[in-house]
RNA sequence: CGGGGUGUAGCGCAGUUGGUAGCGCGCGUCGUUCGGGACGACGAGGUCGCAAGUUCGAAUCUUGUCACCCCGACCA
């Protein structure tokens, strides 16, 4: 017998178990031999791998190119910006031999001790800049702008699939400029990309905002972020632009003569998201029957499943899907042919659709027998029922497949966004606050609290009230509204609200 | 690093007062099925985390050890 949802538990019985099944059920990933590390499966990684392609061209459009640094940095090269070292020196994995050797008795000792022990990168900072420090002379040399695509370490100590691992594969944005102004623009420009990425394809509502300086990057002048808001109403930060100011510049050595022929100090700045996005597109999107997927994202657009009971039936039905498959993948959608796949496994029709529900396929078409006979399919919307199927003829559904994926990825981006804005609020005095932000049931919290608008000035005194309800401050948004008010914690006047949450 | 817990088949677990290993799922074969998560029969699969001890006999008791998980501080 059908279990009601193909998830259990549902998202309101237990949220972060219900993240966790379907990270399963959608087969993206699964724990690995090493703690707080993951093997990502082929169709968590194909999510990832689409990702990359639009970021890429995003990045290329904006006149980036892409280089490759090593995993490996020198422990000196950490050392060099103070705020930098206090931030990651308690993450850092440190490789400190270079040879195995057998032990008396079976087994390998580490042997070759290294002069000076090398780290796993946890960001590639340091070891960019010491190229940056080569490869700048001359304000003829700037700006340099190169991204990377690459695996970082941070040895966390609580870890979730995807959300936060210990090895983790990201891109970062590395760039040099002459002035502050330019540097400026660039950290504003990349942020702008990740919020059209965000929006644009993963259907993921962003809030564009500043960190406050307890959340920034360390050694950051300016850390902007875009924060979305997942299902169970916390936020998720979901990608950095950082102005460095000349933090980095001094520290690496990055100089350049200046038309005066004056020596200055250059300007940088990095950025980045990660495979974090991945648990994000879950958070946002998914339901008690599994993964959702945004069609734009979506490794697999259409997937044909074809029935038949006999080697006659097959023959036709399999001709059938064939040049369905063909038809559909003459047309683009989302810049790219549209991605078909036909499922033959030996499986019973009820399973293999279930599976494709729970990988978030957005379009299931059957053909049997019968639709072969009529010339036409049978639809299953991964935005809609999992049982509901529409009968269609095959050269409506063709004609209009790429509407109906357009009209998905829209419906995904709204529903989200409505979810935000029915859980978010402006908040001004501190009890309801704390009640905006306390669970009614204690031992078994339900899903609460949501973004909360409220005043905030600079100061210790957020950070010490907030402690106890694990709230945060998310960011200072970009286009709030100013208005001037009181500090919910400190008293003193604010210019405007800053959004607070729980988060991951 | 503090507090709590768990190690038994691929996964999830049971295993009583010590008596020589079991269930569910999954997997394989065959049959009936198949347009929405099928059923039956048969079958494969285990140094009971590791080591020492007690005992005629240890998954079970003792000691040690290792690993992992959960709760706190850290975080893309």
């Amino acid at each position: 017998m059908a279990a009601k949802t193909a998830i259990t538990p549902t998202r309101a019985d237990d949220y972060p178990e219900w993240y966790q099944q379907v990270v399963k059920a959608a087969d993206l990933a699964e724990n690995s031999p090493v703690r707080g590390c993951m093997v990502i499966k082929p169709w968590g990684y194909a999510i990832w791998e689409n990702m990359q392609r639009v970021l890429d061209k995003m990045f290329k459009d904006t006149d980036h190119v892409n280089a490759y640094f090593p995993l490996l940095i020198p422990l000196s090269f950490l050392e060099k910006e103070a705020e930098h070292v206090e931030g990651f020196a308690k993450e850092c994995a440190v490789v400190t031999h270079h040879r195995l050797e057998a032990k008396p008795g079976g087994g390998l000792v580490p042997a070759g001790e290294l002069d000076e022990p090398l780290i796993i990168r946890p960001t590639s900072e340091t070891i960019i800049g010491a190229s940056y420090a080569k490869w700048v002379q001359s304000y003829r040399d700037l700006p340099i702008l190169i991204n990377q695509w690459a695996n970082v370490m941070r040895w966390e100590m609580r870890t979730r699939m995807f959300l936060r691992t210990s090895e983790f594969l990201w891109q970062e944005g590395h760039t040099v400029h002459a002035t502050a102004q330019e540097a400026m623009e660039e950290t504003m420009r990349m942020l702008d990309v990740y919020a059209d990425f965000a929006e644009n394809y993963m259907a993921m509502p962003v809030i564009k905002g500043e960190k406050t300086p307890e959340e920034r990057f360390p050694g950051a002048v300016n850390t902007y972020t875009i924060e979305a808001m997942m299902q169970d109403r916390k936020a998720l930060q979901s990608g950095t632009s950082h102005f460095l100011g000349q933090n980095f510049a001094k520290a690496s050595g990055i100089k350049f003569l200046n038309q005066e022929s004056r020596e200055e100090i250059a300007w940088t700045t990095s950025w980045g998201v990660s495979t974090r996005l991945v648990g994000g597109l879950l958070m946002t999107h998914s339901d008690d029957d599994g993964l959702i997927l945004p069609p734009r994202l979506a490794p697999h657009h259409v997937v044909i499943m074809p029935i038949h009971r006999n080697d006659e039936e097959k023959a036709q039905v399999m001709e059938f899907c064939h040049s369905l498959k063909a038809e559909l993948q003459a047309q683009q959608y989302s810049g790219q042919p549209l991605q078909v796949h036909i499922d033959q496994r030996d499986l019973r029709g009820g399973e293999k659709s279930w599976q494709h529900i729970k990988k978030g396929v957005p379009l299931r078409v059957e053909v049997g027998p019968r639709d072969v006979a009529s010339g036409s399919v049978a639809v299953g919307r991964r935005d809609q029922e999992p049982k509901a199927k529409a009968f269609i003829p095959r050269a409506e559904f063709v004609g209009t497949v790429t509407k109906i994926l357009d009209e998905m990825q829209s419906g995904l981006l709204n529903k989200a966004l409505k979810h935000r804005e029915e859980n978010t609020q402006k908040i001004d005095s501190w009890d309801d606050f704390v009640a905006y932000f306390t669970p009614r049931n204690a031992d078994k919290p339900e899903i609460h609290g949501g973004f909360a608008l409220s005043h905030w000035s600079p100061g210790p005194e957020a950070l010490e009230k907030l402690k106890d309800l694990k709230v945060t401050a998310r960011c200072i948004p970009l286009d709030g509204e100013k208005e001037s008010g009181k500090c919910l914690f400190s008293g003193r006047p604010s210019p405007q609200r800053v959004i607070f949450a729980k988060s991951y």
